[in-house]
DNA sequence: CCTGATTGTGCACACGTGTGCATTCAACGA
DNA sequence: TCGTTGAATGCACACGTGTGCACAATCAGG
């Protein structure tokens, strides 16, 4: 009746108040501990009466499955993985948490960890690695390739979410950043706006990039035409206090001075618009015109009411769980490269 | 030379490409597994040479500590649970970074936990145990003394941060929101408006009462004196459109209308402020004084500039992380209730 | 009563690590 | 030469679980 592997005799030798394990809870029951398990599992092949009966002495004793254990002895954990940095871009929170709740709908549970120092990218990842990760889900930074091969040769399966890299044996999910550009270059177009102009942060994302290729290459005929003028500006940071300084910079007057914008994301675009408004006086949409991209949260504020193109974090995070689950499952799928459709959502800033 | 318990004569029965372990690494190096061990872990009792050796070829195999195995050993795990629910409040989501970030400086990981759903509270925290976590700091809802009793018993710390509970063998770290309010009815107080209101979400929650309470009995004497009138205001949320609704109802006219504002977190408070100067063409702050509580990012923003309560997100996360741990560490602590002092900020909103 | 099938449980092993204790070895003083 | 000391390392066990396989029990059918 006694656990497997005990020698006899020493009972009651350990400590008091020691966690309650599975051998507790088959010694109360009387039962062996692999019927515990089973019935912790909801095994089918346990008898409806021993489960019943086991499991209420589980709850009884307090007990609890030991994940830590289990996942040791699975080789596996339900661990996710998150790679990102810092919990300051507002979409990126908003994918974020639908995320979150959405992977622990799943029966996972996220394990999150920053980047902020690109240089530690690569320690980073590996170090998930240690924690036996069922999956991991990267939105920010770009994995080496290196890095790719240790997930490959675990079998651990990893998606990229709006990054540029085509890393081998990982998923990519993208909002359509090429149909988002043009969405916003044929709203300008049709508004009747002549200097046109594409805000980025210096240096570029990859998804700012794409999205002010495709802007211009649309504008590109009435470019030709000399209709149009375009300019591309660049702000030091890709957050609101960028996006003011930048409207400090590029608005202040003169002839050439762009009467509508096109920003690369919505908090660049939220700074540009009040340094505009409360600093320059300008009147928007009259004096100058602003889109943005992602339609967070705070674009749809009254104080803003800004015209942007809407990607869906839910929509975003769904297609990432599916994907893991998917591959955690055991389906051979090949690297994919996913879009997700997006909206234009014209409010009063165009 | 080769390890422990291994029969000889299957040495390379195993699959091909497994993955590497401390045993791997023992062989190669020539040494037993325990060596290994104390290299990983930079044990001092090992020589200078083997141990450089030993880690050498660690490197060259690929070899990493697999912290599920090394959780199992000590009992414990280099997690820490993280309570939220959602990650929608601003100023939470600023503690969170701060937190994020600063438990993985100290060589711990962040385990997130959703309970959106209070009901889940507790089977949640129950769950976390499963996990080994080394301790759980809890952000949104009350754990239950039940829960608290399991997590004594395991000798987990527990951080209860901006909460009401006085959990047994809790810590309970608080800013100072009697002091915020006081500051805030001060300065109204000052500011020559006469019909104060105090805006919070129905029902309340306990910061807020507590800030609410604070502000009253601070205002007490002048409205005795019959200076000045009080209006207790309720929204439907606890964020923008909750203070975007309340302003619409509360601000639509009358002789009673409100002139002077305190909210019990900012994110109301932009979200009345814009109700207010965009819906209802008032003027902020001449026709309204509005005050709100945390400093959020936005709250500094060009577009709104507002008059507030500091809580420094950084310091209450250092205190936090500080708590932790010096009780993992096995510190003794009795139950502290520790108050983070605040900071009356002044901008344009009264 | 015997045989084969079906159902429910138990045994024993494996997962990969940390660590108390024993052991080896070299150095050293007497 | 021998006993003592200290440093460096190996041995063996424990941690708590999941699961393949074997085994017992029950039952249907002949």
């Amino acid at each position: 009746m006694s656990g497997d592997r005990q020698k006899p005799g020493n009972e009651v030798k350990k400590k008091a108040h020691q966690v309650v394990t599975s051998a507790d809870v088959a010694r109360e029951a009387g039962v062996s501990r692999s019927t515990v398990s089973r019935c912790m599992a909801d095994d089918e092949r346990i008898s409806e009466a021993t489960r019943k009966r086991v499991q209420e002495t589980a709850a009884q004793l307090g007990y609890h499955v030991n994940k830590i254990a289990s996942s040791m002895n699975r080789r596996k954990s339900d661990l996710i993985g998150l790679v990102t940095s810092g919990l300051t871009d507002p979409f990126r929170i908003e994918f974020l948490d639908c995320l979150i709740s959405q992977i622990q709908q799943s029966g996972y549970r996220p394990l999150v960890i920053d980047v902020s120092d690109p240089d530690q990218m690569g320690i980073s990842m590996l170090n998930l690695l240690q924690y036996q990760v069922a999956g991991v889900v990267v939105t920010s930074g770009s994995p080496s390739p290196e890095v790719g091969t240790h997930y490959l040769k675990r079998n651990v399966p990893v998606v990229l979410v709006n990054r540029a890299g085509r890393l081998e044996g990982a998923d990519v999910i993208n909002c359509d950043n090429v149909h988002g550009g043009e969405l916003a270059a044929d709203m300008l177009l049709k508004s009747g706006k002549k200097r046109l102009g594409f805000l980025n942060v210096r240096g570029g994302t990859y998804s700012g990039n794409v999205r002010g290729e495709a802007f211009v290459s649309r504008i590109a005929p009435r470019l030709a035409d000399g209709e149009i003028s375009f300019t591309s500006l660049v702000c030091d940071s890709a957050d609101y206090d960028g996006g003011f300084h930048a409207g400090l910079k590029y608005l202040a007057g003169g002839e050439s001075t762009p009467d509508a914008i096109f920003c690369a994301k919505d908090h660049i675009a939220l700074g540009l618009m009040d340094a505009a408004r409360f600093e320059l006086g300008l009147k928007v949409p009259g004096d100058l015109a602003i889109i943005g991209f992602d339609d967070i949260a705070a674009a749809r504020q009254g104080a803003y009411q800004l015209t942007t193109v809407r990607q869906r974090a839910d929509q975003l995070a769904e297609m990432t769980v599916e994907r893991l689950r998917r591959r955690i499952g055991g389906d051979e799928l090949g690297d994919e490269r996913l879009v997700l459709p997006v909206e234009f959502i014209r409010r009063q800033t165009v």
